[in-house]
RNA sequence: GGAUCGGUGCCCGAGUGGCCAAAGGGAUCUGGCUGUAAACCAGACGGCUCAGCCUACGGGGGUUCGAAUCCCUCCCGGUCCA
């Protein structure tokens, strides 16, 4: 049995820590521990899973997780990262934030008394944040830092480089509110430890700084790697187009996810494995191993993404996926029976028309864009030209190409498809 | 307040009176190869009633046969001075 200390190294999970001693403290269990989350979308998306997975394993070993959801810092916006100056969000906005984020976090911790001395907390930091007056911010907070070594920061530094951009007074204060929150969690909680990103590193050490100056208290930072695709960019973008993978079901199906996921890159799927998932060390190694020889299985994928789907929606969404899943891509989609093709078909984006619309038959085209899976009538015809679009998984060709009643399948539905795998469901009413 | 530089398509970035729907790169989309991978190759990439038309180069106005390009003015950002 490996300590958690082993298992975090040899997952890879850590990546800068502010002192060795805290290796001790961790085998020994019984730290509380924090991670932070902003608030600034009504779900968690698919770059917060490290964080909310390593809080799991540490509450597996017997630590207490606290989730901080940032509805005071939500209101600042973090500098780090970002590369220009963030809107803020209203105080209801945030709230209603807060508050639906709450949902997602518990299907990672264990928010139940009966966790006991480990049992998670989620606390918003707009308890103490919203109170506190300019002037004690000023006095209690401020007088600890000198602005040299904020500017300094790398979150900071880099906006000040950047000419065009700049950086706001505002987003200047946020490491100072974190800081704090930190301090305030090692006085009020005994929380000693705080987790999180790379871009992390120097608001978790303003903190520890604050602390010492405060209490004298014992504190520890840990950062995780940045989780990057094979090729550095940025892991978490779906593959059609720009946006986050959710962890919401209605932003992100599970059917999404799974898909998302089993598209991971080889060279990749090893790492999000020791990452993401909660498979033991030999295990995600004997998949490693397929990887290499059996690649076309994607054995390693499949895991991966059976894994998170069942952690972030349960197993019987998981199962869903997976049926989904080979249906879709199986090219079956003509031969299945009704209840089988909807049950099927479930995540995938719906739209209906009527009967009286589809008999004379409409430009596929035409549908195309009703449908959304083409943007405009423009990239329609272009996806049509090219031999991307699929009426119940058969090419059409040809931009006068119609479907028509002939084209239904049990006498009310129709399966677009553009390019390999954007599927869209019409029913006819 | 003064001086100065700049604001171009999803992003970066050329263009400085016509040949500009606007070079180049990235992103994206489709096809090919393959394994629903990566890499690579090919095509596409403002909109439409698509051999044509419309809308676009921060906003508005003007000069001109003709402007992203010249002038005026306003807005926004950078830098330096006060």
């Amino acid at each position: 049995m490996l300590t958690i200390t082993e298992d975090l190294r040899a997952r890879g999970l850590i990546h800068q820590v502010t002192d060795e001693a805290l290796f001790d403290r961790l085998d020994a269990g019984g730290l509380c521990v924090y991670a932070g989350f902003d608030p600034t979308a009504d779900s968690l998306h698919i770059g917060h899973l490290l964080q909310l997975c390593t809080l799991r394993r540490l509450q597996l070993a017997g630590h207490r997780p606290i989730a901080l959801a940032g509805g005071g810092t939500g209101m600042i916006g973090d500098p780090g990262g970002k590369s220009a100056e963030r809107p803020l969000l209203s105080v209801e906005d945030i709230a209603t934030n807060v508050e639906a984020i709450r949902g997602q976090l518990a299907r990672f911790l264990d928010f139940d008394d009966s966790a006991g001395s480990s049992q998670a907390l989620l606390l918003d930091n707009a308890a103490w944040l919203s109170p506190l007056t300019v002037l004690e911010f000023l006095r209690d907070i401020g007088k600890n830092f000198t602005v040299n070594q904020m500017v300094a920061k790398e979150s900071v530094r880099s906006r000040l480089e950047r000419p065009d951009q700049g950086i706001t007074y505002t987003e200047f204060s946020y490491m100072l509110l974190q800081a704090y929150d930190f301090a305030r969690l090692n006085e009020d909680h005994g929380c000693t430890l705080q987790i999180g990103g790379s871009d992390q590193w120097g608001n978790i050490t303003m903190g520890i700084e604050l602390i010492h100056r405060r209490s004298g208290g014992e504190a520890y930072g840990l950062t995780a790697p940045l989780v990057t695709k094979a090729d550095g960019t940025k892991f978490g973008k779906s593959e059609s187009g720009n946006e986050s993978v959710w962890l919401d079901a209605a932003r992100t199906s599970p059917y999404r996810l799974y898909q998302f996921l089993l598209g991971v890159e080889d060279a990749m799927v090893g790492t999000y494995l020791r990452y993401f998932t909660f498979l033991d060390l030999e295990e995600i190694a004997t998949l490693d191993l397929a990887t290499e020889v059996r690649p076309h299985e994607r054995a390693a994928q499949r895991a991966l993404a059976s894994e998170v789907v069942a952690l972030v929606h349960g197993a019987d969404q998981r199962d869903a996926a997976i049926d989904a899943s080979a249906a879709l891509f199986g090219g079956r989609v003509s031969t299945l029976d009704e209840a089988t093709l909807l049950d099927v078909i479930n995540d995938v984006p719906t739209s209906s028309i009527s009967a009286t619309d589809i008999a004379p038959g409409l430009l596929l085209v035409d549908l195309l864009v009703t449908t959304g899976l083409a943007a405009s009538k423009g990239e329609a015809r272009r996806t049509v030209e090219q031999n991307g679009a699929f009426v119940n998984d058969v090419v059409r060709t040809g931009l006068d190409a119609e479907v028509s009643a002939r084209d239904l399948l049990h006498g009310r539905y129709v399966v677009l498809r553009k390019g390999k795998r954007n599927y869209h469901l019409v029913t006819v009413t």
